[in-house]
Formats: structure tokens, sequence, C-alpha cells
DNA sequence: GTCAGACTGTGACACGGATCACTCGAGCCG
DNA sequence: CGGCTCGAGTGATCCGTGTCACAGTCTGAC
């Protein structure tokens, strides 16, 4: 009970179910059943069947991609609040991509049979999906776009000044990681933080970066070339 | 009438519109205008407003992407029965993608506001929609990993492979166009366009591709690094 | 026919990053 | 406490591709 309050509650702040009412809201928490991740265990797998839609409620959650001889990317990295696995859920077709803990978690699983059926009968909650849906292909194709046209520099620039937006200044993540994020080595990455560090922008610890000069990252991601 | 009757049928065996009944495609095919345009001329570009959704009658149209210091990549070519337009469309921002006709084409319009009215009042429409939606994604996660793994070699043979399918072993495109579409350079696609055709894989020809042996291509694209 | 413009074929070169091969230091655990 | 593992730091080297430069060739227009 003080759960499912709790739990619509969490919902109506999230930027996804927001635009529901109240009584769709109440309906929608109804469906979910909750679940614990410890860390580094995995939920799904890519190639899984799609059967549920996830939210986080506490903890983290990365969501990689592995290509069959073995280079992993990750794609993202959610916390409270977020919404994932949505594209299996509503297509039906095997995942594309993995989702593993990184620290104790917990999430809300709403069943797929449960799901199609609501959207059936609630137009509201399929605009909905739609425009999560419509976010998501944004978010990639502005991805896809870095990718292929950034240099590595940049593209951990941008992703240094995105994780400080969630992190304040003093990023907790290891170089291996941020190179997994970006698409490159840890070395690569390594060296280019060096530069950074020399030119007095950041600090860099064992599993942490400080972001000495937030205004002067950002200014550089966005005006460079 | 005949145009009515003409679109109903072009919908129908649509994958996209497919699954509606008989009853609402007629509704959709009311709210279709068509419009034409010549080649090279621009339907929309990056950064448009995105107001209305768009459906190949005949004609091809390519979708292209470029970032702010003019480099370009070629995200697709539609043709005959293709969808397009949905994202900015559904959700109201701008467009990420710019689209041109390559050749004499005529679309299929429909506008935002008919459109959006129609998803609110049957959700079967909306569920296809989603369905839509989830297919772009799967398709964009595709090439996004593609391009983040694969060396050009790989991307451009997988590329031929896709085209063969729709041309038949007789290619159709310039080596130019072919390097927008992976992502390089028209030398760099010439060059291993050489390397294959020195190993009898192909022919080439001024603005045509010849593949002599799509079996042993094929089996490059999915066995190989 | 011939001229312009588009497409193809190639060589030389530079450079970003991946890879390999270590060293160093910090923290954890038996 | 002493080892052991994990992450950081760095040099040497190599390879793929972008870039530039230019020559050859086909085709359609006048």
């Amino acid at each position: 009970m003080g759960e499912k309050h709790d739990l619509a509650r969490l919902l109506a702040v999230n930027p996804f179910f927001g635009g529901l009412d109240g009584e769709t809201l109440d309906a929608v928490a109804q469906l979910c059943v909750t679940r614990s991740l410890a860390t580094g265990q995995t939920l799904f797998a890519k190639g899984d069947a799609g059967d549920a839609l996830y939210a986080v409620r506490r903890g983290q959650v990365r969501i990689s991609n592995e290509t069959e001889d073995g280079r992993r990317t990750t794609l993202n990295v959610l916390s409270s609040g977020d919404v994932f696995g949505e594209v299996a859920l509503l297509d039906g077709r095997p995942r594309t991509a993995s989702a593993t803990a990184v620290e104790p978690t917990t999430l809300f699983v709403i069943l797929r049979r449960d799901l199609l059926a609501m959207i059936e009968r609630r137009p509201s909650v399929a605009v909905q999906f739609i425009e999560l849906l419509c976010a998501r292909i944004r978010w990639m194709s502005q991805r896809t776009e870095e990718a292929a046209f950034l240099s590595l520099e940049q593209r951990l620039l941008r992703r240094l000044v995105a994780l400080a937006q969630d992190f304040g200044d003093e990023i907790v993540v290891s170089q291996e990681e941020l190179a997994l994020f970006v698409g490159s080595t840890r070395e690569s990455v390594n060296r280019q933080l060096q530069i950074w560090k020399r030119g007095g922008l950041l600090r860099l610890g064992r599993g942490r970066i400080h972001v000495l000069d937030p205004q002067r990252m950002a200014r550089l991601a966005s005006s460079d070339t």
C-alpha cells in the first residue's frame, strides 16, 4: 500500500509518466512489481526475449551493447526515475542491448501482457509511449552523429560535460568505463585526460575525475570542431 | 476519387499501414494529399519544423544528415511504399535529418494536426506508430553498432549486400554516393572496390557495380570480423 | 565533333588511434 | 604484514583512412 503510493509518486515526477492523469497513473502503478539486483547482476542480455518494461527506483543500471567478437560499448547509465526496455517490450522482438546493475538496484517492473492491454484501452498511455520512443530516436541519432563525425577528444569532452551535470564536478568513473562510453580504449582516454590535466581543466584520482573548470569545458565542447 | 482508391491500395500493401482495418485505412487515406518533387529538390532540411508525415508513392528520396561543418552522410534512400518523417511529426520538434528527391518523386503527405487527432481517436493507429518507431530504433541501433565497430571494408560489404537485394546484382550507384552511405570518402571506397574487383567478386562500371558472386559476398559480410 | 562536367583510378603523405608491453601505486584480503 | 589485483600512466609501433593532387574516361549538350 505504502509502496504503491510511493510508486505513483515516483511515476508522477518522471518525465515519462508525468503526462498521465492521476487515475491512469494509479492504473499503471497497479501493474508494477519490484525487483532487486545485486552489483554486477545482469537483468537481461542482448538477444533475450523482451517481456517487461523497467523503471529504476534506486541504484544504477548500465545499458551496453556487445558484438559477436566481444567488443562492448556502454550506451548509457540510468538512475532513479529512468525508464528502459520499452522497445523489445512494445514490438516483442529480442533485446538489442544488455542491462546490468552497477550498484545495488531496485527496479519497478511491468510485464508485457499487462501493459499492452492498457495501451489498447487508454490512448493517453499510447501517446506517452510514442513520445518516449521519439525521444529515444532523437537521442540515438545525436549519438550516432557524434560517433561518426567527432574526434575522440570531442566525444570525451561532451561525455564529461554530460556526466558532470549528473555527478557535480566529482565524477565517479574509471577511465576504462569512460573508454567504453565513448567507444575507445583506456589508453587513448588516459592520454587525452592527461592533456586536460596539464591544462588545469581537471584533476585525476583513482576511479574519479574532478572537473575544475566546468565552464571552460562546456565552452570547448560546444565551440570546437 | 480514383486517386483515393489508389492510395488506399498503396497503404494496404505497406507494412506500416497494412495492419489497419479497412475502415481506418480509408480514414487515413482521406487525410492524404499528394506532392511532387523534381530531382534534387529538398523536401525538408535538418532543423525545420516537422509538420507532416510522408509516404513515397513513386520515385526515391534520400534521407541525409549534415553537421554544422558541412560533413554529410546518407542515412537511407527510400522508395515506393516507405514512410518517413514520423519522428518530428509525432513530437513536434525539429527535423533531425534532411530529405531530398534523387529522382522525380511523388509523395503522399499527411499533416500533423490531422494525424494527431486520428491517433487520439483510434488506438490501432497509435499502436501502428509505436511499431514503426520501434522498427526505426532497431534499425538505427544496427547502424550505430556497425558504424562504431566495423571497418570500412565490412561496412561497405554489408551495404553492397543490402543494395544487391534491392537492385539485383546490377547496383546503380556512384562511388561517391556509396561513400556517403558508409560514412567514408570516394577514394577509400574506390580502393576497396578495386580489391574486390581483382578478387573477381565484382565488376565496375561508370555509376554501376556488378556483383558477380553474391553468395561469397554475403558470406564475407556475415562471417568476417 | 568537341567541350564541359561528372565519375573513376591511383599515388604520396599525414595523422589519429588502436595495440602491445610494461611500470607504478593504491587498496583489499587472507 | 605481504602479496595480489585493479586501475592509472606512458612509450613504441603499426595500420586504416582521410586528404591532396592529378590523370584518364565516359557522356550528354551544343
